[in-house]
DNA sequence: CAATAATGAATGAACATTCATTTAGAAAAG
DNA sequence: CTTTTCTAAATGAATGTTCATTCATTATTG
């Protein structure tokens, strides 16, 4: 059995990938860009990936993959409900602010292929989803969260709050515009929406 | 000086846009495609639009003429922040439900389109986001609202939601699944999430 | 020297866009 | 009221470019 010569080739060009799309766009970068990217030739790209598309979705899947083990096992520190979610939500922010070039590919390029958007099911966003939804039915179980809410409408609420802060970061960030708080404030904000709402006198 | 044949042909090819881009997605529709469904040769797009991603951008200007004007007068039917917020939320998720093929343009095809996502400033999109952004001062003001929260956040946080729930609402449509909840149901769960929050007890 | 990995030049399909030509209606002329 | 002329509007076949993808060839290694 051969081994790849150097390195894994595969996370080379998955590294690159990120990095690539994130500059450019999906569309706009060419495999070849990729394969420079990676130190490898263009028809090297194809044999790890399918097509462009795979890539994309091979990009997803490995960092989801890191993504959703950190994210659980950072959960499991967290005693109540409360405290999980607030967690929750401090990991969505903070990892947009440590891998823009990521939250970029998962926040923006993603979307650009039909592929992913439309035919292919990505489990693992739905895992990541089932994360939030298991932190509110706990909540929920213990009293901690009222009990009239809709787990499966309120976490992708929560998500999309979250996904749409990514989105105006990186925005801020690409044109160099200061950004608009600081991760504490956001988390603070979005923690506190989330649990007091906006009603005048919060419990806490 | 010589009219336009028949019709405003602007308007039909707009029309046709939001079809032919929602059933198979921007960037697999070819400007023949709308041409087509227009009823129009394919060089007659160029009349009207500098090229594809113009067609793109001015159907989302079209219909958010529309939308806005809507917004504005029904909002000013509502006398304070809270019935506001309540019939903004209604407002975004009934258009789901009466027009899914225009739904689908604005929360998924337009994110498809560089142009759209890097280069051109969505001035109306930011008009949208102001609306909102109006009825949490507007709230705050007069004391509805806790006064300590972030209004650009928040309005950022309430459209995320708003659109994850659309983008969830049209995924369930193409694949003839039910949808998740009602109408009505979804408008409460969004308002109370925003007002109370998942706090145990509710204050209304 | 197999057997597998990697290469990168060549291919070909896809499609946005162009533009020479045609059409239709308005005005002018008779 | 025809007929002719004129011009903007519309057409759609042809163009040209841009890559994703392939595969015959070369390199590597056990």
């Amino acid at each position: 059995m051969v081994r790849p010569r150097e390195g894994d080739k595969r996370r080379r060009i998955i590294d690159a990938a990120v990095h690539v799309f994130s500059e450019r766009g999906f569309f706009n970068s060419r495999v070849n860009d990729v394969a420079e990217a990676a130190g490898v030739a263009g028809g090297t790209i194809y044999l790890y990936f399918k097509n462009k598309d795979d890539l994309l979705i091979s990009v997803f899947e490995d960092r989801m993959d890191t993504i959703l083990a950190m994210l659980k096992s950072e959960l499991r520190k967290e005693l109540n409900p409360s405290g999980q979610l607030k967690r929750f939500i401090e990991l969505h922010l903070e990892l947009v602010q440590r891998d823009q070039a990521l939250a970029d590919v998962l926040a923006v390029e993603l979307r650009q292929s039909a592929k992913f958007v439309r035919e292919y099911r990505a489990r693992k966003f739905y895992e990541y989803l089932g994360v939030a939804e298991d932190i509110l039915t706990d909540g929920i179980k213990d009293g901690s969260f009222r009990a009239d809410i809709d787990p499966k409408l309120y976490r992708r609420a929560l998500f999309g709050a979250l996904d749409e802060l990514t989105v105006m970061w990186l925005a801020c960030a690409r044109e160099d515009r200061p950004a608009p708080c600081s991760l504490n404030d956001a988390v603070n904000q979005v923690f506190n929406l989330f649990v007091s709402g906006l009603g005048p006198e919060a419990k806490l």
